[in-house]
RNA sequence: CGGGACGUGGCGCAGUCUGGUAGCGCACUCGGCUGGGGGCCGAGUGGUCGCCGGUUCAAAUCCGGCCGUCCCGACCA
């Protein structure tokens, strides 16, 4: 299971020069230790040395590996002539292969040696870091400070909310030992931190005036899961977690909803994933919460994906572990708390939603690289191009873009052009002996494959507006589809076809009984994703009880 | 945990039935020609055939055991 070292060369000089630095700042990158990357550098600063690393070939460590690339290598042209090129599998083919593929050609993930831990590689870490930031500034501009707490948790502090522990202990990774003994207590590896945050809050809450109190963790969390897929479901995730504390109940729901409508915002604006917003079902809610709030996006495939959700967990953990404060008429009461998640699943969801045959599609506000230029050179004039090419590099990455070129003499164009619509890049910029003459660039946007001639000298500014269009385009395409794939269902004959034959999200109305939602979800496997804020009224297709409008959905 | 399948260079596989020189494609390395949609030619590197035991002159191949992985049926950001 061991990666054997293979001797590591550094790359020749005359292999991939691939200069890639963040837009605006000081030649900062998103992958790693190379600050001041610049022209002159010989290296690939960017790019991975290719098959080097030991950690970096071992997608193919370990033996399961196989098992996702079977499908994806296609013999093409004739038995006679065979040759194999590796392609993704198309995406209404295999759905479920097209996604494991994605994630490993495009370089995004690999799998670890303990059933669902994932390496996320620099590319795919470069898009959460993104996320974080994005996510980061938006909870500090809402009050918010960052902080962290311990990893493991004493089981007995599990225990003290009733509903925590019953939804979280069949799931924890338990600690049991220390060094060669065995602890007197195990503890947990955190599923969530809401018990051993409380313990710390009930000694900094003392007074009305320690509250609000509006802290979030950027962290990694563990469940033991069964069934795992890179980001859509890991035994290991990354998130960010948010607990606040409040003086009131109607202050607790404030910022319950304040945060859901942060994470709509970043799914709206940033990820172009246009998510529900609503309230879920008892069944379906937090374990020790009293409401819980989701954003619900619906994939690609039809299938509904809980992309975020915000608690109000009301004083249910303050009095389970003792958290007071004396408010203003010198009371003795428990205060209201909130929490609030958002994992790395969010990078599934990007890849379901916006991923196409012919890899990811990155909306150019999470793309760490914006633009690629791909300079097409022939012998004679190589040097020309490459000087053109690097000139227009310098220029736009000056003004603030997010640049790439690919240098790379080793591969052709049309293998170049390949790759980078694999990795998602919103714009291929193509520059070439026919266009210097023409004193013109070729734009080609990935959302939709258009390829247009732009005069040399207006190339910053429509480059800016292009990124713009697509972003707003990705939207409403996903708009559009999750409009087209959600449904009105009259009668259970008819949710029952919808959710068989279409999938998508089906509205309906719910009489609010545990029971019906059992007796739905056994009949077709859809879940109440969540209840619409709009409160219409209707009778229950199972029951003909009367209830309110619920989305339905099978789910990831 | 019940049912099915698989384990051979980094990856995908063939070879196993019928025991006898471990093979193909991709990837990788070197050289050259190329370059506007996954180029071509040439030369190379790389494998205790999952592990343990047995049968045999001889085991990837036959027999026994073990381990691991994947797929299908009960939980979750």
């Amino acid at each position: 299971m061991v990666a054997d070292v293979a001797p590591r060369r550094r790359p020749g000089y005359r292999r991939a020069l691939r200069l890639r630095q963040e837009g605006r700042g000081a030649g900062r990158r998103e992958t790693g230790d190379h600050p001041g990357a610049s022209l002159s550098a010989l290296e690939e600063p960017g790019r991975e040395p290719r098959g080097q690393l030991p950690g970096q070939r071992s997608w193919a460590n370990t033996p399961e590996a196989g098992r996702y690339t079977g499908g994806s290598t296609r013999i093409e042209r004739g038995a006679l002539m065979a040759e194999a090129v590796e392609k993704l599998t198309k995406k209404s083919e295999d759905p479920s292969r097209w996604y494991l593929d994605l994630v490993r050609m495009a370089k995004l993930a690999d799998y670890g040696p303990v059933r669902g831990t994932f390496a996320i590689r620099p590319y795919g870490f470069a898009i959460w870091e993104r996320i974080q930031r994005d996510l980061d500034d938006r909870f500090k501009a809402t009050g918010h400070v960052n902080a962290y707490f311990p990893l493991l948790i004493p089981e007995s502090f599990l225990n003290k909310e009733a509903d925590h522990v019953e939804g979280f202990a069949p799931e924890c990774a338990w600690v049991t030992m220390g060094g060669d003994n065995e602890l007197e207590e195990r503890l947990a590896i955190r599923p969530t931190s809401e018990s051993i945050i409380c313990e710390f809050y009930r000694g900094w809450i003392q007074s009305y005036r320690d509250l609000p109190l509006l802290i979030n963790q950027w962290a990694n969390v563990l469940r033991w899961e069964m069934v795992t897929r890179p980001f859509l479901r890991t035994s290991e995730f990354l998130w960010q977690e948010g607990h606040t504390v409040h003086a009131t109940a109607g202050e607790a729901r404030e910022e319950t909803l304040r945060m859901l409508g942060v994470y709509r915002d970043v799914f709206y604006e940033t990820l172009a994933i246009p998510v529900l917003t609503g309230v879920k079902s008892p069944s379906e809610r937090f374990s020790g919460a009293v409401e819980t709030y989701t954003c619900e996006g619906l994939m690609g495939d039809g299938r509904a994906l809980q992309a975020a959700t915000s608690h109000d967990l009301g004083q249910n953990f303050a009095r389970a572990f003792d958290i007071t404060f004396l408010d203003e008429q010198q009371e003795r009461v428990h205060p209201y708390q909130t929490s609030w998640g958002f994992s790395t699943r969010t990078i599934g969801a990007l890849i379901l939603v916006h991923g196409d045959d012919r890899g990811l599609r990155l909306p150019p506000r999470l793309a760490p690289t914006e633009a690629v230029i791909v300079p097409i050179w022939r012998g004679k004039n190589k040097e020309d191009v490459r000087k053109e090419a690097e000139k227009l590099y310098v220029e736009l990455q000056a003004a603030g873009f997010r640049m790439e070129v690919d240098l790379d003499e080793e591969h052709s164009p049309g293998w170049k052009f390949n790759e980078h619509e694999l990795r998602g890049v919103p714009v291929r910029v193509e520059i070439g002996p026919k266009d210097i003459e023409k004193g013109q660039v070729v734009f080609v946007r990935r959302d939709t494959g258009e390829k247009e001639f732009v005069p040399r000298s207006g190339a910053k500014d429509r480059l800016r507006e292009l990124l713009e269009e697509i972003q707003e385009n990705m939207l409403a395409q996903a708009t559009e589809f999750r409009e087209a794939n959600t449904r009105h269902a009259e009668s259970y004959e008819e949710f029952q076809e919808i959710i068989a034959k279409k999938r998508g999200f089906v509205v309906a109305p719910w009489d609010g009984t545990e029971e019906t939602e059992e007796k739905i979800k056994a009949d077709t496997k859809a879940t109440i994703r969540l209840l619409s804020s709009e409160r219409q009224k209707g009778k229950d297709l199972v029951s003909g009880k009367p209830g309110e409008m619920a989305i339905f959905a099978r789910a990831y």
